[in-house]
RNA sequence: GGGCUCGUGGUCUAGUGGUUUUGACGUCGCCCUUACACGGCGAAGAUCGCCGGUUCGAAUCCGGCCGGGCCCA
């Protein structure tokens, strides 16, 4: 039994992938820490553990595992770690909801078990989705940023910048979610367009318009326009804010947008960042009316105790009692939201924990590393060029990396623990020292955790080694991939912690991938409805069209449209190729392939010719992360040039039992090999089982990357004449209404250079081919004349158009055999050279003929 | 409101100064030719968002406008 027997009539994805699945070894993608080959190691962004990987994660790690198995097959040491960002809000939140508890109605330690447990459960499931999708992950070098060993270096890298003096605390007014009772950073407040009123009420006399009446207890001043004349009065004077009955001071600022509400606003600490800028620039009291818990304070009298709702509510009641409220108008405006739940933002005034930003450190590091695609670079820059506050990176909340500190009860001074006994909960162990500065034996926990960013930023240090002795030896990283949408966070936090705490960026290029948007060409959102998950793609057409689309979808950094037809496309693509694979492998079986047999016919080393150049363009592709070019390139060359030129203008060599299909059998056997290299990153389950044939018990993965040349720019140009004039055949048969393989009688080819076909063209024609380099037998009759306009531009400019009129009124034969010099204008000039060429129309003498043109060859066919 | 980015046949997309704008899906016609009808061959279908400028020449460069998307205020 031969191939053609046991051969799978179709490529059936399920089987194949399981199949490969059970096969491959993990140790294969093992990272080598001993290894002479030059490293490649990939700052894997550490996804959420929600339990699901969703379709933008799957893109984000196509192109990792383009790359990371493209660089393998180069000889490059490859590290593919796969991480896990644990900590933070949506597990506690999802914890509470699925144990109907809050986070106060258990321990904090009860509380974190229970989000381990989540986290543990969820991260077995999405490593179920990485390796269906076939990712060619680094399982030696997973991390789990909730397990001691990590969050043990999160520590570290919080006390190495506390000594150097990165991290500080402060009072300070942070963004605060009073939902999930902690303070957020700017990175993580979403805006959101939401309806309110603006109420307009009498300020002791002045009109003042506000979104946020239930702050007036925190009312602090008011503001108007140094320029707007109808406060002029108003200037320096003190005013008595409405029920509540504190003074406050009038102040002028060009911030103030005299054309909205009233042109005068009240100064709340804190109603808005704007209050903020206010307040530090005019050196404001500062009136706590809202609480952690988001409830009203004592300064807010006997509103004390109502949530901001309620205490508007009850507000706008009492003015209008007082006759105070004037009217009420609509407004949409933006709010600030915390990103997780919703919740419209506050701004406190707390004790924090922060990161101090050095702005010019942070930019200089990024600009040392190579963006791709280029102009991502700028999303940085402008990012960080409008940093004001720093960052805020303490949490009130549980799951989390506990702040290493403890506070002396007796004096007060912070107490840090010995590096080597992290990690440490100082919430429920105690320093092994009494305290330095009054020997207190007494201490209290700090209770705050830490930002999760504080986790993930120092992914690429804890894949690369870091323990705080020095720079690891494999640090930077080669490369950083992630989306554009966390540049200002994850990006931008790692690029600081990396630079403090080694002096050096964290890596030498970072390639960005696009959002992946719904089918409607909107963010993929429950709302919208538009959500596709990862696996019902690879339900239906498996993994290798998953990741062609991924591939194929947009131009790196592009976000990237969801869309079916281009995963059919893909699935089509690899039958389209299993069957090109069908016919290369029984043809390889008739006999072997003989490695030396020299390519002579035309269309073999046209072929291979093509394959060179696509390799080029591939190589080229891949090292700039250009993964549709790539992937485009090879698709056009399979289907374009190798199935539907090559292989139909070889059938007859092939068939034949002769020498003459030597050449094609090793001219084949050569493209089918460049080409599941070539494939190997893109579709590995499809590459590999294609391979499997072909070099049986070898791994396509195993094999070096392509390095094929065979530079024949005669073939190309040849080739492409010999495919173009056997096209034209074809449509002169179509045209004619003649069955495609109908003989044809005899065809002359007047082609300027002589062609060594082997009998090709006659066979894919069935016709009596004739060659010719000679126009003798053809009486030409001049039927148009084809400028080529890059030649005349460049040469006349502005007379181009004079120029060819001129041309057009030559006589015949003048056209034929261009004269050197030419008059128009008045002026005798000289004929560039491929300047213009005639079209013909030919006659044959004697002879019916139909003549075809094909880009300058002449074609005759005289029928039978 | 700002930054970035994109606007190309019905839909999606390639093309970043040079003759006739690529390909896919869809539509229509012909063909079951021994790898493939999940295929082959062919056809129809685009004022390259609009206006202006630079240039001998613009889908491409510049400016303005309109529209979409993402990120931010």
């Amino acid at each position: 039994m031969g191939l053609a027997d046991t051969l799978p009539k179709n490529y059936e994805f399920a089987t194949v992938e399981e199949k490969w699945r059970g096969t491959w070894r993990d140790e294969d993608h093992f990272f080598d820490r001993n290894s002479t080959k030059p490293p490649f190691v990939i700052d894997t962004p550490p996804p959420y553990p929600t339990g699901n990987f969703h379709i933008g994660n799957a893109l984000n790690w196509c192109y990792i595992d383009f790359f990371a198995r493209y660089r393998r097959m180069r000889g490059y040491n490859v590290m593919f770690p796969q991480g896990w960002d644990c900590h933070g809000l949506p597990t506690e939140v999802k914890v509470e909801e699925l144990n109907k508890i809050t986070k106060n109605d258990v321990s904090r330690e009860e509380f974190r078990r229970m989000c381990r447990e989540l986290t543990v459960k969820n991260i077995a499931q999405m490593r179920l989705t990485l390796r269906r999708m076939a990712f060619s992950t680094d399982w030696s070098n997973e991390y789990i940023t909730m397990m001691p060993q990590y969050y043990g270096r999160t520590q570290l890298s919080f006390l190495r910048m506390l000594q150097k003096g990165y991290i500080y605390q402060s009072e300070h007014p942070v963004n605060y979610c009073t939902r999930c009772e902690t303070a957020i950073a700017f990175a993580e407040v979403a805006y959101e367009e939401r309806g309110t009123k603006l109420s307009y009420f009498d300020f002791d006399g002045v009109e003042i318009a506000t979104t946020r009446p239930e702050l007036l207890a925190a009312c602090v001043a008011v503001a108007t326009h140094p320029d707007d004349r109808r406060y002029d009065a108003l200037a320096g004077k003190t005013l008595t804010v409405p029920i509540f009955g504190h003074r406050v001071p009038v102040i002028r600022d060009e911030a103030v947008d005299p054309k909205f509400g009233s042109g005068a606003v009240m100064i709340c600490t804190f109603g808005d960042k704007q209050d903020v800028h206010w307040w530090k620039q005019h050196k404001l009291d500062l009136r706590r009316a809202i609480d952690r818990r988001g409830r009203m304070t004592d300064l807010a009298g006997r509103y004390k105790g109502m949530n901001a709702q309620e205490c508007r509510t009850a507000i706008l009641a009492d003015m209008k009692a007082a006759n105070i409220l004037r009217r009420q108008e609509d407004l949409t405006q933006r709010v600030g939201t915390c990103w997780r739940c919703k919740t419209p933002i506050e701004i406190l005034s707390e004790r924090q924990w922060f990161v101090k930003i050095k702005p010019d450190e942070i930019l200089k590091a990024a600009k040392e590393i190579a963006w791709y695609p280029e102009h991502m670079f700028l999303r940085m820059e402008n990012w960080v060029s409008q940093m004001e506050w720093d960052w805020c990176i303490s949490r009130q909340r549980i799951f989390a990396t506990p702040i290493p500190v403890w506070f002396c009860k007796k004096c007060g001074e912070m107490v840090v623990p010995d590096e080597k006994d992290l990690p440490v909960d100082p919430t429920l162990t105690k320093p092994k020292h009494p305290c330095k500065k009054c020997g207190g034996t007494e201490f209290a926990g700090e209770e705050d955790v830490l930002d999760t960013w504080m986790d993930s930023s120092i992914s690429v240090l804890n894949v690369t080694g870091w323990d705080g002795s020095g720079t690891p030896k494999i640090f930077p990283a080669q490369i950083r991939p992630q989306g554009h949408d966390i540049i200002r966070t994850w990006a931008f936090y790692t690029i600081l912690r990396s630079v403090a705490l080694t002096g050096r960026r964290p890596w030498d290029q970072i390639v960005v991938n696009g959002m992946v948007l719904g089918e409607d060409g909107f963010k993929m959102s429950k709302s919208r409805g538009n959500i596709i998950m990862p696996e019902e793609i690879l339900s239906k057409y498996g993994a290798d069209a998953l990741r062609q689309w991924a591939a194929t979808g947009a131009a790196t950094g592009s976000d990237i449209m969801f869309n079916w037809n281009d995963v059919i496309a893909a699935s089509r693509f690899q039958t389209k190729m299993w069957n090109i694979a069908k016919f290369v492998l029984i043809q390889l079986e008739k006999e072997g392939v003989d490695e030396n047999v020299p390519a002579t016919a035309l269309a073999d080393r046209w072929l291979l010719a093509k394959l060179s150049e696509t390799e080029a363009t591939v190589t080229d592709a891949m090292e700039k992360y250009l993964f549709d070019d790539a992937l485009r390139a090879i698709r056009e060359f399979a289907w374009d040039i190798l199935a539907d030129n090559y292989i139909e203008l070889v059938k007859g060599r092939l068939y034949a039992k002769d020498d003459s299909r030597k050449g094609a059998v090793r001219a084949l056997s050569t493209a089918y090999d460049a080409l599941l290299r070539m494939l190997a990153p893109f579709t590995p389950y499809f590459a590999e089982e294609c391979y499997s044939y072909f070099r049986p018990g070898k791994s396509v993965h195993k094999q070096p990357w392509v390095s094929f040349s065979f530079d024949d720019a005669e073939a190309i140009a040849e080739g492409d004449v010999l495919a173009k004039v056997v096209a034209e055949v074809r449509k002169y048969k179509h045209d004619n209404g003649l069955a495609l393989n109908a003989p044809l009688g005899k065809v002359t080819v007047y082609a300027p250079h002589g062609q060594n076909d082997e009998g090709d063209a006659a066979r894919a024609m069935n016709a009596d081919v004739h060659w010719r380099t000679d126009t003798a037998q053809l009486v030409r009759v001049v039927s148009d004349i084809e400028f080529n306009r890059s030649v005349i531009g460049k040469t006349f400019r502005k007379q181009g158009q004079a120029f060819m009129d001129a041309v057009k009124a030559l006589p015949v034969e003048d056209l034929e055999n261009p004269p050197k010099t030419i008059r128009f204008d008045g002026t005798e000039v000289s004929v560039p050279d491929n300047a213009f060429g005639v079209k013909y129309s030919y006659m044959e003498e004697g002879a019916k003929v139909d003549v075809l043109s094909v880009g300058g060859v002449i074609v005759t066919i005289q029928k039978p």
